[in-house]
DNA sequence: GAGCATTTGTCCGTATGTATT
DNA sequence: CAATACATACGGACAAATGCT
């Protein structure tokens, strides 16, 4: 404890958020060995503090590189809002990549069926995707296509940036329909592709798109995303 | 590490989190001297573990008492779902309690105006409410409301438990017509309310009610919640 | 009210491992 | 290979809150 009787720890981080918010993402922070000797603490303090800017999604820390200050983007979720990836994270001022990791054609997820409660289409296209944000991995999707839709999935996105650009090439408008978003641990694989440790906290968004002038289903995404690199909004308007 | 270059901790974490499971909310667990002596790590082993439970929201701990297994709920939030506090968590099979901490009149704050896009109405009844869940601070309400619906609120909150039942007294049905959830950290004074520490990441829904039938304007609100206590869903609709 | 044991909260100091440059 | 930086773990000390005697 310090004169105040505020934690030691508290005052470190209060310092260090201080010079974190005159710097810009990707800014290296000082060393722990650095913050340690300069205030006057132990290695463990100094760490403890250097945790805690972590878990505000302040900084971002790389074993054997060092911490860095961290950017994290806004991602409305709503009815209005057009549901790509690509544009909603490049309206943030940040680039977006997207790479196909994994293709088939399965049934939509019992569970994803019931919890947007809809019909269990028989057999759909069904990709894996890993979103990319500023070159860090982001958000992992599971994706249902209505093959009506788009019968030449494959085949188009070797030529388009975002699954929204396939759609309006095929004269389609997506918008979300329904959707279901929340927080939530993610599963193993999904923290082994966003490159985190086990059991960490995602947000969980499932949604449906559909055609806005026609009402017929494209396309069923699940969708986990890192809480440190995307804040997500979910707005509901009245109408 | 152990054998199999796995963190201590972690096997720590995976060994009580399945203890755990066995367990009721409300049960103690093992103290962090007897987690040290069963499991042969030293104190600060034992309590990275039970910080680590405490951040996937499994167990409370009370300084100088001890730790114990923590109870969440879900909290949906759409249009569909009435909105009374009251109301959602008993339909979580728990208990609800408010207490009014403040009231005054005045404007409807204007960052909120601007996020749910309304005109700020010149004057309403003011309300600062406390929501409990299970005896335990949970939700911090700031409430604006139309006083052309409840001109005598203050004699009414004194009648009624929730606020939907003082609107539906009146003869309105209160509908959530707009909302904004997501994530944010909790400014100091209502981290007070909450009986959190600084800093602590809260949902944070902004909301309006309105008449079912009339569309009347009945209530603006902004709420925070506990973590701990409460997983939202946001869910929306099509239609 | 005073005193004591228990339990969690905070901090110190040291050592070693692992990943990156 | 060496230096740097973060990751993990050990052991000890005292403070603060609680509950009981």
């Amino acid at each position: 404890m310090n004169i105040m009787g505020q934690p030691v720890v508290s005052d470190l981080v209060d310092a260090l958020a201080a010079t974190i918010r005159r710097m810009h993402p990707g800014d290296r922070l000082p060393s722990e060995h650095q913050i340690m000797t300069r205030h006057g603490v132990t290695r463990a303090t100094a760490r403890a503090a250097v945790q805690e800017l972590e878990d505000l999604f302040l900084v971002r820390r790389v074993q054997g590189t060092g911490t860095f200050v961290n950017r994290r983007i806004d991602y409305p979720i709503s009815q209005a809002q057009a549901p790509s990836f690509h544009r909603t994270v490049e309206a943030a001022g940040a680039t977006a990549r997207t790479v196909l990791i994994g293709r088939g054609t399965a049934a939509v997820a019992p569970d994803l069926a019931r919890q947007l409660e809809i019909p269990e289409c028989t057999e759909t296209l069904r990709l894996e995707r890993l979103g990319y944000i500023d070159g860090l991995p982001a958000c992992f999707f599971q994706e249902w296509f209505n093959p009506r839709a788009v019968p030449d999935l494959d085949v188009a996105l070797r030529v388009f940036e975002s699954v929204a650009e396939v759609f309006e090439a095929g004269g389609f408008h997506p918008v979300r329909t329904s959707s279901r978003g929340t927080v939530d641990i993610a599963p193993p694989t999904v923290c082994a592709r966003l490159e985190l440790p086990r059991n960490r906290q995602t947000w969980l968004v499932e949604s449906t798109n559909t055609d806005r002038t026609t009402g017929m289903p494209l396309m069923l995404s699940r969708a986990w995303t890192r809480l440190d690199q995307v804040r997500m909004i979910f707005k509901t308007v009245a109408g």
